[in-house]
DNA sequence: TAACCGTGGTT
DNA sequence: TAACCAAGGTT
């Protein structure tokens, strides 16, 4: 084994400093009720995947007031689980989970699994999720890495404004490396610093002087420099297949029947919709009735 | 690897 | 107001 890889990083005392902080200023989120089912947890965890956990919470309750086991979710059509997904945006997840749920059904006799190779085996389920349902599901000693994560990372040991474009092997490397020993430490270590992330070391206007750990970071000890690394590339939204796509979708949302091609994007590029709405079928988002009636998958008997 | 995939709040 | 950003995953 190596020594510390972190010269002038007491980790003893951030562990301290930022559980201490968890301790007192942790939202009560209800997926973090010490009652919630794995399931739970992993519901919350998908939804959270590019979605504000502010917009999250109403969603969750909902969904597992409807679903609250995955043969319950497994046993819906995909168009119902499309509309209760909501504006929570990426549909595709929707998709995902109800798959997800299917095969822990078939695979794992409807209990969610423990491990983390078969939590990743799942649709949807990335390394990220895989690690967050093992260890606020568990309690396992996992390595999460989130965007909080990385950013808390990248100021308070790196000295960094912000983390790299994309995750890097060493930002692995170290949140492995600043994981307390103790399993139950470990999954509230990772919570915590999730939770720093979201509250006070945000992306863009840090709430420095609410941080447990101002006097240890290493970003602030350096002046808060500003980032001078590569940045990343900004997602176009207006005019793009994603805008149409969400459109869309949304339109049959909303219907109580099938719709006609031209009441999906009014006032849309033909060839964009088109293209669109292939994808989307290809997506599995949308189920094409006859040559001019679309719906959410699953809702109505084909005809015609 | 980098592009793609929704949506709405914040700055 | 336009750009940025959010508990990422898939291809």
């Amino acid at each position: 084994m190596s020594g510390s890889r972190l010269p002038g990083t007491d980790v003893r005392l951030l562990h301290q400093s930022i559980l201490a902080w968890y301790a007192a200023h942790s939202r009560p989120l209800p997926w973090r009720d010490p009652s919630c089912s794995p399931w739970g947890v992993l519901v919350s965890e998908v939804m959270a995947q590019q979605t504000p956990v502010s917009r999250v919470v109403p969603a969750w309750q909902d969904w597992m007031s409807r679903w609250p086991t995955p043969a319950d979710l497994a046993r819906e059509s995909p168009g119902e689980v499309v509309r209760a997904w909501g504006r929570l945006g990426y549909p595709r997840r929707a998709l995902r989970l109800r798959d997800a749920a299917i095969a822990i059904v078939e695979r794992h006799d409807g209990e969610v699994p423990r491990d983390q190779s078969e939590l990743r085996a799942l649709p949807g389920i990335g390394d990220y999720t895989a690690a967050a349902v093992a260890a606020f599901a568990f309690g396992d000693r996992s390595v999460v890495v989130d965007t909080n994560v990385r950013r808390v990372q990248a100021r308070v040991v790196s000295g960094l404004a912000q983390a790299a474009p994309s995750l890097t092997r060493a930002e692995v490397d170290l949140a492995r490396e600043l994981l307390p020993v103790v399993d139950h430490d470990a999954a509230v270590w990772n919570v915590a610093v999730m939770e720093l992330g979201a509250l006070v070391c945000t992306a863009r206007a840090p709430r420095c002087g609410d941080c447990p750990v101002r006097a240890r970071c290493a970003w602030v000890l350096a002046g808060s420099p500003a980032y001078d690394g590569p940045v990343r590339r900004g997602q176009k939204w207006h005019g793009t297949d994603r805008q149409v796509r969400g459109i869309i979708v949304q339109a049959l949302r909303e219907a109580t029947g099938p719709v006609g091609r031209a009441a999906l994007a009014p006032g849309r590029d033909e060839q964009q919709v088109d293209r669109c709405l292939a994808g989307l079928i290809e997506d599995g988002l949308v189920e094409p009735l006859s040559a001019d009636r679309f719906a959410l998958p699953g809702l109505v008997e084909a005809s015609g």
